[in-house]
DNA sequence: GGCGATCGTGCTCAGATGAGCAGCCGGCCG
DNA sequence: CGGCCGGCTGCTCATCTGAGCACGATCGCC
């Protein structure tokens, strides 16, 4: 296309998506015939000239989404778009969102949902509607008995989500990192604990986040592990969390022996998993996201567009 | 229209406008009638959910344009996009080759054009191609002989229009400012400069742009205004100049006494003419746009997206 | 100079879309 | 309880749009 055409396209897209004129009245006005207009129309578009966006918190992705799905082999992909998001909450409360509409919509409805816990979870169970499901019960998956200044967080995410599901949910009554492996195998193989990750085993469906490995992790918080701990566990290759594992960028366990002392699912049982929700979003956690993919941690990913984008081309 | 309405316009907006899907495959995925997909897909649009955007240099606002025209009056207005715009020379540029554009699209095509001198004048000069015109004279309208650093270049610009314009250019010989009123009067009643200003007075089109009354104006940098001078301008009220002349808020001169030391066409003389294209841009250039349409020194304006927005909300 | 390939153009026609309209449902008042 | 009103829905029909095709001009090649 020579110059001339260029600038044609370019007045044509105004006169039709600014003006709304139709094709016919565009080629009166430019002295050209309409199947002219629409070829121009449709190189401009081809071109990348006009760029449509769609600004809603609830906007999607699907092209994103699509791309996700078949070139990172993932079952399947939410992405919120990013358009017009002002602050880091924003994004993270589109995202959450996005994963309760995934769950409400989920068909068929998992009996029993195992989630993990953390502040992206703690936020889609109060994005989830009152009844969202009828009869959802709600399983933890990794230790979680708070240590931090908001105790309960955990165990509000699991009966948040299951009571608004009309179900139940059972706690894992444990910390999730001990700091004796044989205090780790004395809990789990007490009765109650053993009964709640069999059950979690059992699950139909998990939906957990990742945390990246930095001084900001919830495990730091929750007083878990230190600031050296963390920065011991990212020299060491982390790039993040998932149910309280570190993993490396290939999703391996970065240090066995912190791993065998965390209580609750490995990483293997998430693997076998038919649906593995993971809802992973924001700057910080585009190392850990793409390790999650790559090591098929999920076979669901909620995701913004900016970490989905990162995942096809960075 | 509830949420759930609006959250069925935005899928359907996903699919109609990401997907490519026509209406009634929306409807079928959607479980909607095909008419009501129709609806939501023009909700969404008049709810401002899509935002269509034209990528291009030469991409301008229609719209604009004509809000522009109608609520301020003006004969035409040339709106050019800011969408992609990552330097302020970028929109030097783009608001230059809309000038030249319009130039060139001129109809009926001037025998006579009156020209000032300057940043933005000497750019139009430089995006109009050769041949723009047949035959188009030029003649400046204000005084100009440059002592800054880049000599002639008032004259490179009012010569490179003509030139490329077919036509010759007339020079006004004289400077912008004099510092004493006897000798501005000699000059212009110097029978070469006298003609000169007869020329531009008969002019059938003016061209000129508009400078901030700032330490960045092209009078202080060719020395006919000194930092001192100009801070004295603002505070007497003054928002930029044109031809020269410094105005304020209002397009009234701030000071006379300068005002009869500067040769060349005076305001009113200017307000008088059937064309006058004012080509201002730039965030330093607001007052002073507000300025010159609002006291009608232009019959057609030439300015960026921002800058328009200006005039029009506040 | 003749020939075929290629491109751009403007047609036919079918599918997609929007405007206008009648019917239906729920709410409200007599 | 019945009738009226307003809003929503899904229809008909006219218009708009894109795909496919045929024609003619231009260009390069023989």
């Amino acid at each position: 296309m020579d110059e001339i055409d260029e600038l044609l396209s370019i007045r044509a897209a105004e006169l039709y998506y600014e003006e709304n004129k139709t094709q016919d009245e565009i080629g009166q006005a430019l002295r050209l015939t309409r199947w002219k207009v629409g070829r121009l129309l449709a190189q401009a578009k081809q071109r990348g000239f006009i760029r449509i966006e769609i600004l809603h918190p609830r906007a999607r992705r699907l092209p994103i989404e699509r791309r996700l799905r078949d070139e990172r082999g993932l079952a399947d992909a939410i992405v919120v778009s990013t358009a017009g998001v002002t602050s880091p909450e924003e994004l993270q409360a589109r995202t959450a969102q996005a994963a309760a509409d995934y769950l409400t919509a989920l068909r068929p409805v998992p009996r029993t949902l195992g989630v993990s816990w953390g502040r992206t979870l703690f936020e889609i169970s109060q994005h989830l509607r009152q009844g969202w499901a009828t009869g959802v019960n709600v399983v933890q998956i990794n230790g979680g008995v708070s240590l931090n200044r908001r105790p309960g967080t955990a165990a509000a995410t699991a009966v948040g989500i299951a009571q608004k599901g009309g179900g139940s949910a059972t706690l894992l009554p444990s910390p999730a990192i001990l700091e004796r492996l044989e205090t780790k195998e004395a809990i789990e193989s007490d009765r109650v604990v053993a009964g709640v990750i069999e059950l979690a085993r059992s699950a139909d469906a998990y939906l957990f986040s990742a945390g990246a490995a930095d001084h900001s992790s919830v495990h730091v918080e929750s007083g878990y592990l230190s600031v050296p701990d963390v920065d011991l566990l990212v020299q060491k290759g982390a790039v993040g969390d998932v149910v309280g594992r570190y993993i490396d960028s290939d999703g391996n366990i970065v240090d066995p022996a912190l791993d065998a002392r965390t209580v609750g699912l490995t990483l293997d049982e998430l693997r076998r998993a038919q649906l593995a929700i993971a809802v992973i979003s924001g700057p910080g956690k585009l190392a850990v996201a793409d390790a999650v993919v790559r090591s098929r941690l999920c076979t669901v990913l909620v995701t913004d567009e900016a970490t989905a984008l990162h995942l096809l081309d960075g």
